[in-house]
DNA sequence: GTCTATATTGTGATAGAC
DNA sequence: GTCTATCACAATATAGAC
């Protein structure tokens, strides 16, 4: 079983600060901030929960750094592929892959944080410097400058239908994030357990990128 | 301004209690169940807190009132077109433009619906249910029946690529969805304020019919 | 039906011994 | 650093007068 990038680690017997970020993060990317409750996250984590205070003081600290490292874990490898190099198709085909292996992982993740940013849109902006440790007007940039290019140049040699960076971004992610987010509701609509859920989204993996690149067919 | 079909009307001097259940569908959006406060729902609604205890008992109470609500608002239209006689692309530009414009609207909705829907999955089956007022077997049939029809008729007709009526609807539903449910971010990511995220939902309407459609082109 | 007052529990947070 | 004990208050819920 692989090691995943930002993944909490099993909290085997790591330091209790540790431990307790860890309970933390299952707790509140599962319950919510406001639904998370103290007791809980100690008795997760294996420790008295007077030791949650100590280590992080109050409820709403311990919520701001499992929220940093959540978005810490969700954008930064997306970011990356966007504003790389890569021809257009790849960045498709490995946004995807990558997306998809993830949120398998972490299915909690999604919905976390769309709620949180649902509750507290202020945190807009953290997630923002969580992502590339920048503030937003470098990071939007990074993200949308180089695919501008590629997509101008691709629409100009007539190789691909013309779209704007923002819709190509926003589209793509939205196909990817969206069947994880609302998981409960598309397990019920279709029928499905995990097991037939997670094939679905394996088979994703390579349809969803064909479905994509057709549509940008000129 | 047009009265939405399922959208509480303003709480003018209605009856305490359709009174209180638009200002619990107010809180309870907003702030998801967890974070809701029976006293706030009290304030908005202008009546004294035990008022809310008389007519609804308790929070879970109100709470599942409030969920069926919403989700009756946000799902019959989508299934309606879905199981309809329209041709493939009038169902996809109805369900785009209709629901855009539902959202725009409801801009809590979605989030709200996500974040209960992970936090309480076993409200799955009552969404379901709210849906159409039936159980998931008869639901399914009714969503997916019709659209498999007109999908593998056009596949061996060779005027659409092949796609199965869960991709089909799972891809169009979270490029519609997923902006509002995101919205905070995408906002922040986009540097929009709150008119340029219409503006930008609107000419979505036009976009991206045309950009599903091309993804389908055989 | 609607209010005031109060009961009861849940929950975040701290003090202080070890 | 970690525990036990406890505080203080917030929040749901109810009793009972009007």
């Amino acid at each position: 079983m692989a090691q995943h990038r930002g993944t909490p680690p099993p909290p085997l017997d790591a330091d209790s600060e540790t431990r307790i970020l860890d309970a933390a993060h299952v707790v509140f990317t599962r319950r919510g901030t406001a639904g998370a409750r103290m007791a809980e996250i100690a008795r997760e984590a294996g420790v008295n929960h007077a030791l949650v205070h100590y280590y992080f003081r109050t409820k709403q600290r311990l919520a701001e750094a499992v929220f940093r490292r959540a978005a810490g874990q969700l954008f930064p490898a997306m970011l990356a592929v966007f504003a790389s190099d890569l021809p257009i198709e790849e960045k498709v085909r490995r946004i995807v892959s990558a997306q998809v292996d993830m949120l398998l992982e972490n299915r909690y993740l999604p919905g976390y944080l769309l709620a949180e940013l649902n509750h507290y849109p202020e945190r807009a902006e953290l997630l923002l410097s969580s992502i590339a440790g920048a503030a937003a007007d470098v990071v939007r940039p990074r993200l949308f400058g180089k695919l501008a290019e590629q997509l101008d140049a691709a629409a100009r040699a007539g190789t691909l239908r013309p779209i704007t960076p923002q819709a190509f971004v926003l589209n793509l992610v939205s196909m990817v994030v969206y069947p994880f987010a609302a998981r409960p509701f598309v397990m019920a609509i279709m029928g499905l357990d995990d097991a037939r859920f997670t094939a679905m989204m394996q088979a994703r993996k390579t349809e969803l990128p064909d479905f994509y690149l057709a549509a940008l067919r000129p």
